[in-house]
DNA sequence: CGCCTTATTGAAACCCCTCAAATTCAGTGG
DNA sequence: CCACTGAATTTGAGGGGTTTCAATAAGGCG
């Protein structure tokens, strides 16, 4: 709490999660939050923990991963500031279905599960708000969900840089760089592929001077051909 | 609302939608809906319609379709009595992301988004179940997502004819009935694969004795083998 | 009965996975 | 500074699950 005191609004208030909502609310509602820094790399929780916390990135970025029966690993999403996580589990008193690890520093505020839903009776907004993200999520896994069933690996591959670049994209004069560590096998747990695929799409797009690619990098170079890849009717 | 008039919390009282609130709540939040039926294979809204309606499934079976760019038409989900649909849109003030038709004799309570918002604010529980039925929806996807991205398609059926089953099974002597209209074509664009493919699976399946299929029809004979096929982890 | 939709089945093509081996790269410690 | 090590990556060959295309059969309905 000790880095919020003084002007704890001034985190809150840009903060999707706290829309419309005054000053005076945001104090109270900041009041009962625990705040924390992670190191990169550091687990948050585990995918069969229970679930006891209400989580919403300040700074940062955090790797929902999910493991499937046989052991295999997907990667779900990555969280940027302002969006809340771990929703799901809180309100539904089940445990974590999902496995959050750091992937940089991370500036996390965090709730336990009554508190906030004493919160949400008290100010209905931040239900509403919260209805409002997880709308935008279903949207977003629905929108996957359908290019998974429907499309061919190279677009989905496509679509998953573009996404990230908008993410987490950094302006260079070369292209747009993903800000992130980002291995092949990253990318194929993103895009329901082997970490072969993507080895080979990506040296193929290299060569077309489509991407620029080291190790647990890449950079975009020609993000308009990508888009056409990643819209191409001709499937 | 003449359906309605006299014990509207009857029918509300059930649903999901409405837990934890008082017959008192009920009757105010009854007084607001409207209610109407439709005959089976009706468009309710068209994906890109102006989002208007927040809705509520009373009775019979609603099916939720995409349409992809290039015309693959994929379905998403179907709705069952008890349920809200349509939730995403309202609170985002998008056009419909999906097209809703009836698969039978439907019987439905809508809301205006901006009624049902302030009702949300008077009735914070509104939000709160609206939040956990979300909740449940992101999980759904999250698995559908990741079975599609990791899972070989026998298996895909199999799950999907068993997730039918205990949505809409008719328990006969002979097996369950999967008591809606149901092409091999629907099947094909639930679990994101050709109608070719499902039809050679369920060709299979008869000859094994795990199911009997007739047009737009399937019986599961055999829900304990189908289990093994879904579940089993040898790949 | 004729028509249209739904379903079946075969053959060929193909995308992608799997496995194996070699290569590059970053970090570590001598 | 450089060998050593383990991880990340690349690339090839082969195989298999699915799709695609085409042709035929079977059902329901006017």
């Amino acid at each position: 709490m000790a880095i919020l005191a003084g002007n704890p609004t001034h985190l809150l208030a840009p903060i999707g999660f706290f829309h419309q909502l005054s000053f005076q609310d945001l104090d109270e509602i900041a009041s009962t939050a625990t705040h924390r820094e992670y190191d990169k790399n550091t687990y948050l929780f585990h995918q069969g923990d229970q679930a006891r916390r209400f989580c919403v990135l300040v700074k940062g970025k955090v790797k929902l991963t999910q493991l499937t029966e046989d052991g295999q690993q997907i990667i779900l999403r990555y969280v940027s500031p302002g969006e809340a996580f771990a929703v799901v589990a809180v309100l539904s008193k089940i445990p974590y279905p999902v496995t959050a690890t750091t992937v940089n520093q991370v500036s996390l505020l965090t709730w336990e599960d009554q508190v906030m839903l004493d919160l949400m009776k008290k100010y209905p907004q931040l239900a509403i708000n919260s209805l409002r993200i997880l709308a935008g999520r279903i949207q977003e896994f629905q929108d996957r969900f359908r290019e998974q069933a429907t499309e061919r690996v190279e677009r989905r591959i496509a679509r998953a840089l573009l996404r990230l670049a908008s993410q987490t994209g950094r302006k260079l004069d070369r292209g747009i760089l993903i800000d992130i560590a980002l291995t092949r096998q990253d990318l194929a747990e993103m895009t329901g592929t082997t970490l072969y695929t993507v080895s080979r799409t990506l040296s193929q797009w290299e060569k077309d001077g489509l991407v620029s690619s080291q190790r647990e990098q890449v950079t975009i170079l020609a993000p308009h051909q990508l888009v056409v890849i990643a819209e191409d009717m001709s499937k």
